[in-house]
DNA sequence: AACTCCCCTGACAGAAAGGTAAGTACCCTA
DNA sequence: TAGGGTACTTACCTTTCTGTCAGGGGAGTT
């Protein structure tokens, strides 16, 4: 009852890693914030073309609440809002580096579909 | 148009590769598999406490069409169909090994809740 | 004055994922 | 003859996920 969404009893690591992850948009954020250390909100939202504003912030939440993201905000009139990995979300991004290269391989493999972001990011 | 479901445009090697382990069950299929090299399906079946049949043939199906598994049937009258990791699916395993680690330190570190499974299998 | 940018929030709706229950067709055991 | 096991398939329903749209409140830009 407790509206604590991403806990549910697991049945293996790696179950409960996926549930972490798992989201259209996840991945992408921790790569984005993997590779550039700290992102304002907007430039996420640029950073993942075609997320709406309520899943990056939903996504954002989520991830805070799981111990991956850090959120600071600057108490300033435009407002500012800074995301950055966690210890946890770095050692996350260590832990999907593996399967990063498996899938990108995959790609390769069996000629599938790319947005253009995989030529820069791969 | 062709119902072909799995192979979207991906946005990076990580996106490419949770597309062919999301499914509530597929993570526990692989690695039933990889532990017992070939299974039946009702030998899956009572492995993942809690499965219906039809999201275990769907999965499985899944699984084949991504290349991960391959199924064997036997023409024979009670009828038996064998499944095993194609190599593929067994690199796969391999990738996913550090992200099961990963999940398993999170249980750990948050005390999350586990099914019986863990116990046996982390 | 009007517009945009910033970082959201909430109502609502459609899509996708998952679950339930039944049926299929044949065999073996009791 | 009844019940159980084998490996599914199909129809239907519920739950979860994602997207669309509208708004909010202040500050800088034109």
């Amino acid at each position: 009852m407790a509206r604590a969404p991403r806990n549910g009893p697991y049945i293996c690591g790696i179950d409960a890693a996926l549930d972490v992850v798992s989201g259209k948009w996840k991945g992408l954020i921790l790569w984005e914030l993997d590779a550039h250390r700290v992102r304002r909100f907007a430039e996420l939202r640029r950073a993942l073309p075609g997320v709406s504003e309520k899943m990056l912030t939903q996504h954002l939440r989520e991830m805070e609440q799981d111990g991956l993201v850090h959120r600071e905000v600057y108490p300033e009139v435009p407002p500012r809002v800074e995301y950055s990995l966690t210890e946890h979300g770095r050692t996350l991004n260590l832990a999907l580096a593996p399967l990063g290269a498996w899938g990108a391989d995959r790609v390769r493999r069996e000629g599938l579909a790319t947005t253009p972001l995989l030529d820069a990011a791969s």
